[in-house]
DNA sequence: TATGAATGAGCATTCATTCAT
DNA sequence: CATGAATGAATGCTCATTCAT
C-alpha cells in the first residue's frame, strides 16, 4: 500500500506538478480515500518526502556501484566513468529530474542529496588520502567536497538546460580535464 | 510605497520563510491594508519576484564591478577576485541567500540567476577567446559555462553549508586551483 | 445533503436577498462549513441555477399538469384554467417569485423560463393548428407565441404588484376575453 | 459633468456590461477620478439609476409623442401606431436595452418602467372611458392594463429574442389583433 | 483497516467609498 | 472642486487533515 501511495505520488509529480501535488489528488491516483493516506503517512510532506528520497536513491545506487566497480584504476578513467554514471542517472528521469530539482524547494532534497554527495565525497576523500603523492591538492577531504559538488552540479544542469553547443562527450571530456587539472601536479 | 512593499516582502521572507508569503502578511508587515498591495503590484508574484531580482541583481553588480576593475590582468587574481566577490556578495545577506536558493522553487529565481551566469559566462568566455593560446581548452564557450558554473556552486554551497573543515581563504585556493588547472597547460 | 444546500440557498435568497447570496453565507444557513459546498456543487452558480431551476419546474409542472387534464375542450375553459393553474403557481411563493423575477438579473432564469413557455406555445400550437377552422389567425405558432406571453406576462406581473382595483377572477375574465378574442371569428 | 458621467456609465454598460459597471471603470471612462464621481453622485447605483432612467424616458418620450398625434382617431390605427413607435424605440439600442432588461436586476428599472407603463396607461384608460359604448370590457383601468402589459411585453421580447418565424408587420397585425378582439365587441 | 464526508482556517483578489491634499 | 492613494470588509474557493462509521 505504501509502495501504491509512493507510485502514485511520482506520477502526480510528473503529470500534474509539484503546484498539483495534494493529497487528494494522489490520493485519487492511487485508487485509495484520502482518509487511507494517513493510515501510513503522518503527512503529506512525508509522502512527497519519500518520493524524493527514492529519486535520490536510485541515482546514488547507479553512481556508486559505476564507483565501485572503477576501485582499483583511480585516474581519469574513473573521473569520466563515474561522471558517465551520474549522467546516465540522471537522464534516465529528465522529467522527474526537472521537478525535483526546480519546482520543489531545495530544502525539501536537501538531505538527501547530502547523502548522496557525503557518500561520493568519502570515497573520493578515501582514494585522494591513498594517493597523496599524486595531487596536488594538500586536503583530500577539501579536494574531495569541490570535485563532487562540481561535477554533480555540471552534470545536473547540463542534463536540465540542454545546452545545446556542449555534446555528452565534450562534456564528459571537460569534466576529466577540470577534475584532473585541479588534482594533478 | 513600491519601496515599502517589497521591503516587507523581504521581511515576510526571512522572517516567516516562502510558505508564508502570503499577501495578507505582506501587507500587515508594510503597514498597509491588502488592497493597497494591489496599485502597485498586479499579484502576489509580481512582489515576490522583484524581492528576488533585487537580490540577484546586487548581487550581479558586485561581481560584475569586480570583474570590471580586474579587466587587465586575466589570470590567477581575476578568478580569486571574482569568487572573492561572489562570496563577499552572498555572505551579505546569508538569511536571504538561503530563502531564495532553497526555500524557494528554483524556477522563481532560474530566469535572473541565468542571466548573472550569462554575463559573468560572456565576459569569461571572450577573454578565453582572447587569450586562446594560454590555455588547453578548445572551445572558450564551453571552458567559460564550466568555469562560471563551477565556481557559482562552490561559492553557494560554501555560504549556505559553512563547511567547518574549510576556511575562507582555503576555499578560495581551491577555486584559482580548481579553475587555473582546467585552463591552463 | 444537496437538498439541504439548496434548501438554504432558497433561505438566503428569500431572507437575504440576492447580493447577499454568497457561499458563506449559504454554508451558514445550511449548518455546514463552505468547503462542504463545493463537494456537492462545482462553484456558487450552480447553487443558484438549482434553486432557480426547482422554482420555475414547480411552475411547470403545475402549469403542464392543468394543461393535460383540460386536453379534451379547448377553449375558454381550458385558458381559464390554465391560466388559473399558473396564477396559483405563481401565487404558491410569491416572495421567491419576486426575487428570481425581480432581483436576479434575468438571464439566470431566462433558459428555464423560455422552457416553460415552449412546453406550453408547443402544446397550444397544437391545439390551434388542430381547430384551424375556428382562429381568426393564420399562423398557429404565431398565435401561440403571442398568447402564451402575454399571459405570462400579465399573471406574473398581477402576483408582483397585486393591483388593488383587480381581483383574482377579474383577471381570469380579462385573460380569457383577451384569449378570445384574439383567437376566435 | 454629471453629462459625462453619466455617458460614460451607458458606454460602460454596453461595453463591458452590468458586472463590470464598477466606479473604477466609469471614472476611467468619464477621464475623471473616482473620487470625483462622488461629487456629482451619492453613490453607484445612483449613476446607473439616471442612465436607466435616461434610457426609459427616450422610449417614453417616442411612444408619447405617437399617442399625442394620434389623439383624435381611437381604434387600429392607433394601436398599430403606438406598437410601432415602441418598436422602433425599442430597436433604437437594441443592445442596451438588452442590457438593461436582461443583464440588470429588474428591480432597478421597475419604477421607471412603471412610470411609462402608467403615463400610456392612464392615456389610454381615459379613451376607452370615452368610447365606454364601443367596448366590450366594463372596466377600462383594467382594460388599459392588460393592454398595456401585454404590447409591452411582445414588444420587448419580440425586439430581444427576434424570433425568425414573426416578421415586424406580422407583429403589428398580431397586436392589433389581439388588442382589437379584446375591446371590441 | 478503510472510508470519504466534513471541516474551517486560510488564500488572493476586488471595489465602493473616503479624505487629506 | 478635483484628486487618487488608501482602505478593508467581503468574496469565491482550496485542501490538509480528522473522525464517525
Amino acid at each position: 500500500m505504501v509502495e501504491r501511495i509512493v507510485t502514485a505520488g511520482r506520477r502526480v509529480l510528473l503529470d500534474h506538478g509539484y503546484d498539483a501535488f495534494s493529497t487528494n489528488r494522489v490520493a485519487t491516483a492511487a485508487g485509495i480515500s484520502p482518509g487511507s493516506l494517513y493510515q501510513y503517512f503522518p503527512d503529506k510532506a512525508a509522502i512527497l518526502d519519500v518520493v524524493i528520497d527514492r529519486y535520490w536513491d536510485e541515482v546514488a545506487e547507479r553512481v556508486a556501484a559505476s564507483l565501485a566497480d572503477r576501485i582499483a584504476d583511480f585516474g581519469p578513467g574513473m573521473v569520466r566513468d563515474t561522471a558517465d554514471a551520474l549522467l546516465t542517472a540522471l537522464e534516465a528521469d529528465r522529467e522527474l529530474l526537472r521537478v525535483v530539482a526546480e519546482e520543489l524547494p531545495i530544502h525539501r532534497s536537501k538531505e538527501r542529496r547530502a547523502a548522496l554527495e557525503r557518500r561520493v565525497r568519502e570515497l573520493a576523500a578515501a582514494y585522494l588520502a591513498v594517493r597523496a603523492d599524486s595531487t596536488r591538492r594538500p586536503d583530500p577531504a577539501i579536494a574531495a567536497w569541490v570535485v563532487v559538488l562540481a561535477v554533480e552540479n555540471l552534470a545536473m544542469r547540463w542534463v536540465l538546460d540542454r545546452p545545446a553547443s556542449i555534446g555528452r562527450d565534450a562534456l564528459l571530456d571537460e569534466m576529466v580535464a577540470l577534475v584532473g587539472g585541479y588534482l594533478l601536479a
